[in-house]
DNA sequence: CCTTCATTTCGGCAAACGCCGAAATATACA
DNA sequence: TGTATATTTCGGCGTTTGCCGAAATGAAGG
């Protein structure tokens, strides 16, 4: 498969989309990502598993949590222009994108990291 | 499921973009695209489908033929800038790429249409 | 009207995908 | 060292996807 079909397809789901919109308000690490899209944290980290595969997004080990931040410095001229596009709230604004983002801002992993 | 990521799921596969690539050449009909990427024309048809279904192409019915083409002028801001974003040879260069070009220039269906 | 032929639709099958809970891993800290 | 906790990996399950061949559709020409 070519690189640029695995960075369609990194896109090409829901939870995915909105993890790259909630990046894009601040890092967040993988309870806090479960916390808003009420997913199982196995798949969470599977959805970043694959963002990062495709080079959108890197990880920083930092104390007891793993922050997921976007990689916005990516070399590849192909993965700038999707974040990019992506990011664009004029291309892809969505409803839930916009909750999304309030919910980036009320959210706090020291109090709900008790999986 | 949101629209962009419908358009993403489209750009997913290789087959797919390999179409849109190939369209950037000259329109195609379902037969040429069949040829080139040797596959059964029902597959093709299915792909076809789901690229128009997003946006990406339209087509025109022309005596036995039914001509696929790219759909630039798409209003949807999206659509334009993906469809910008692959083919562009600099983002997406790819040998196969490269090659169905080359193949698209030689082949002519009123030679190999005989399903 | 009837045939021809390009294309689409349908039914079915195997592989890939998204999801989960459980087990494994890793890291802090007591 | 031992316990707690954040994350990843694993195995399995149901759904979606991509593929095919066969049947249906639709338009052109005899």
């Amino acid at each position: 498969m070519t690189d640029m079909v695995k960075l369609f397809k990194a896109l090409a789901d829901p939870s995915r989309v909105r993890i790259l919109k909630m990046l894009q308000v601040r890092p967040l690490c993988v309870c806090e990502i479960r916390e808003i899209l009420d997913l199982a944290v196995s798949t969470v980290s599977q959805h970043l598993a694959i963002l990062r595969d495709a080079g959108f997004i890197y990880d920083v080990k930092e104390n007891k949590w793993v922050n997921y931040y976007l990689h916005r410095q990516n070399q590849d001229k192909a993965v700038q222009a999707l974040l990019q596009l992506v990011q664009d709230p004029a291309l892809f604004g969505d409803e839930i994108h916009r909750l999304d983002a309030d919910r980036v801002h009320r959210v706090d992993r020291n109090q709900l990291c008790r999986l």
